[in-house]
Formats: structure tokens, sequence, C-alpha cells
DNA sequence: CTACTATTCAAACGTTCGTTTGAATTATTT
DNA sequence: AAATAATTCAAACGAACGTTTGAATAGTAG
């Protein structure tokens, strides 16, 4: 029996993901040519075009297969607490919680190819073209609305023009943290199965957001207000 | 008297580094050609080899010309702080002020094109071109070690690497909200003289850091230290 | 003015890019 | 087994890429 044997029906389409998603995190979306990728994947050059249409809609489609189970599952992690909860409001580090468990499960899957992507995901926030940017944002929107609706009630006390900003510095530490967990080398050196241990950095993390979340406001920012 | 007689010795270079930081911030590095950079800053398409060798070089150039005053000026803050206090600790707040006030004095003189610059700075920590990645850490060097140890005198009883990560989740929020000021909008559709108050937006962003650099520990990070 | 250097210019270099094509092959259905 | 659809393949397409070239121009020094 071949490996080609067990080849599944659409194996093509999978491979060619999965090879993208690795592909475009280490060299960017324009860095990584149809050829390489191709190659990589060991399928025909002219098959991303023939099961994706372009080079623009296998980045589309590399984002809607991980993304929409992302968010739903996000959604469903404020689903439970709110139900646990009924009615009281939630803490804000429970809220964070919520919010990166997705992808902290995703990061150790080492099996499937999660982590390429949760490392893709962290840059693609920052990332130039805005064709990408925007098909993030609109597969994000549900998910942050959720989110922010819960944090308003979380902090019923806090301006909420201060309110956005943290959350906006909040998803900013966590898509830099996802996207460069090896820059934190240039700060110290550190042991890499701490780099790794994706339940202790998500500890740190949700320390750090709550706490940054919390913050008491500033004298001149409660003047602008 | 015409424009051209005005124009001083080298300002090919100058307007070939000032339109380069405008458009690799808007379309990425690979995203931005030869011929569009060229045609924009009114030169010969041959005047980047010229004048900088090659293309890469033109991005190494980029980086020192802004890079080199900026961590100057962080140090030289560091340095005014330090002498003020003859001795006693800093505050982390105070660090933290010292360190972004260079960045947010780059981004207010509208004159120069500063802002492209520092945008342009958030995005290439996650770039994926180890090349960049790696010069940009190897100017950062002096600035970081000096503020890593200022802040482990500031919080002398935090565990080294817990206070590592904190100081990589600062500069991640710092890199993502210079980078992505326009995501904030995402969120909530906010105010955009709000969005450029270089002042305001610092204190919002020293009073998260601050408190996300002095959150409690949290009893799991405890047992693992 | 002359000789020399520095810079600009239009044109072309070879390479690589994403995409398309039409035939060959494989899989499915009748 | 024949017919039809789906997929793979090698080859080529035109366009755009970064870079190079050698002549033309501008600026400077003797």
């Amino acid at each position: 029996m071949t490996l080609r044997a067990v080849k599944p029906q659409h194996e093509t389409r999978t491979r060619i993901l999965d090879v993208a998603e690795e592909l475009f995190m280490q060299h960017g979306f324009e860095g990584t040519s149809m050829r390489l990728l191709t190659s990589r994947a060991g399928v025909n050059l002219a098959a991303v075009n023939y099961h994706f249409g372009s080079k623009h809609a296998l980045i589309e489609a590399l984002f809607r297969r991980r993304l929409d189970p992302m968010n739903a599952a996000r959604i469903g992690e404020l689903d439970k607490l709110e139900t646990e909860l009924a009615g009281r409001p939630a803490a804000p580090a429970d809220l964070i919680r919520a919010f990166i468990s997705p992808s902290m499960r995703m990061v150790e899957d080492a099996r499937a190819g999660g982590r390429n992507f949760v490392r893709l995901l962290g840059r693609t926030y920052t990332e130039p073209a805005k064709q990408v940017r925007a098909l993030i944002g609109q597969l994000y929107a549900p998910a942050m609305e959720r989110y922010k609706a819960a944090f308003e009630r979380a902090l019923p006390n806090m301006p909420r023009e201060e309110l956005v900003w943290r959350i906006h510095f909040m998803f900013g530490t966590l898509a830099y943290t996802l996207a460069a967990t090896d820059t934190v080398q240039l700060i110290a050196g550190c042991k890499p199965e701490d780099r790794h241990d994706a339940r202790l950095l998500a500890e740190r993390l949700t320390a750090f957001l709550a706490a940054g979340l919390n913050a008491p406001l500033s004298s001149t920012i409660k003047k602008a207000a």
C-alpha cells in the first residue's frame, strides 16, 4: 500500500494549506512564491490556482479554516463562563482566560500545524496589506463584540474610551506574544522548555493583562475625561 | 530660483529615505518596488543602487538613521532619571515613561516623517525576514541592556524570569500600539483627535504597563518558581 | 577654460513572479 | 467497459522585479 493509496480525497488542498501556514509564517505572504510553496507541498505548480483560484484566495481560505472555529471556541468559552456566573459580573481575569484559551490550545496542539497559524496570525495584525487586515477584522468581529460587552459589564466604572484603549493594548500584547515568542530571547536568554509551556505562558499573560486592565486611572486621564 | 536650485547636497538620499519610510510602512518591504519608490521620490530608478548599493542596504540605512538617535535619547532619558534619583531606585512608571518618550516625541513631530518610521518599526518587530529582525535587535541591544538592569533594580523582589517575560509583554504592547493605532477602531469607533494625541496615549500606555509590571504573582507561577 | 569627479538618466539585463493552457492521467458514473 | 467528470502535469505566458550599464549632465578644482 503506497502513501498515495491512503491519500484522502482532498489531501492536496490540505497539504497546500498546511505548507502555506508554515511558509507564510516564515517568509511572509509576498516573500513566499507559489513555486516554493507547491514544491514543498509536493503538488503541481498549478494546483493552488486550480483548488483555490489565486494566491490571495488561498490566503483567505487559510485564515477562514482556523479563525472560524477559533472564534467560535472563544464565544463558546464566554457562553460557558456566563452560564456558570448566572448573571453575576465576570472577573476580568476570567474573561482574559476565556479569550486566550483557544489560542493556547491551538499552540499546544503540536500534531496539527496550529502553532504556525497562531504565529502567522500575530504577525498579520500588523500586516501592511489592507485586504488581509480587513478580512481578519471581519472574521474577528463577532467574538470581539461579545467580549467588549463582557468587559464593559465587568468594569462598569471605567470610562468607555479608556476601556477601549485597554482592550486594544490587551490584543496587542496577545498578538505580539504569540507572534514573537522568540524575541524574548533578545531581552534575556530563557529556557526553551519554558518558552513552549503554553499553560505557564497563559498564566503569565493573564496576570499581566488583568493588572493592566484594572490599573488606576492616572490624573492626566481623569482630567481628559 | 527653481526648486532644484535650493536643493541641498544630498537631498536625493534624504528624499529616498523619507519616501521609503512611508511606502515600506504602507506596503511592506517586499510589497514596495524600486520603481514605485523612485518615481514617488522624483528620482531616477538607478538612484537607490547608486546611493545605497541595494534595496536591502537602503532598508538598513533607513533604520540606522532613526534608531541610533532614538536609542541614544532613550539612554539619555535614563541617565537623566538616574541622576535625579541619586541612587534611589526608580519607579517602574518612570522607567516606562523614559523609555517611550523618545518614540512619542517622534510621533508628535509631524514635520519630519517620524510617525511613518515609528509605525514601520512596530511592524518590523514581527517581520518575517530574519536579516531585518537581527539588525533591529542589534541596534536596540545597548538601550535594552540598560533598561533591563534598571527594571531589575526597580523590582528587586520579582523573579528574574517573570520580569523578563513582563518586559517582553511591555515591548509587545508598545510595538503593537505604535504600529496599529488604527486597529483600535475595530474595537470601537474612537475620535481621531484622541488617536493622535501622543501625550494622552503615552499616559494611557504607562498606566496600563506599570500596572502589568507590578501585577501580583499568580499562584501557578509561584509554584513554578 | 580645462580636466576631473559626482550624479543623473534612459535603456536594457537576466530572473522570478502569479497565472494560464491544453493535453495526460485518475476517479467516478452510467 | 464506455463515457464523463475531476484532477494533475509540463510548458509557456506576459508582467514586474532588482540591478547594471554606459552615455549625458552637473558640479568642482586647477
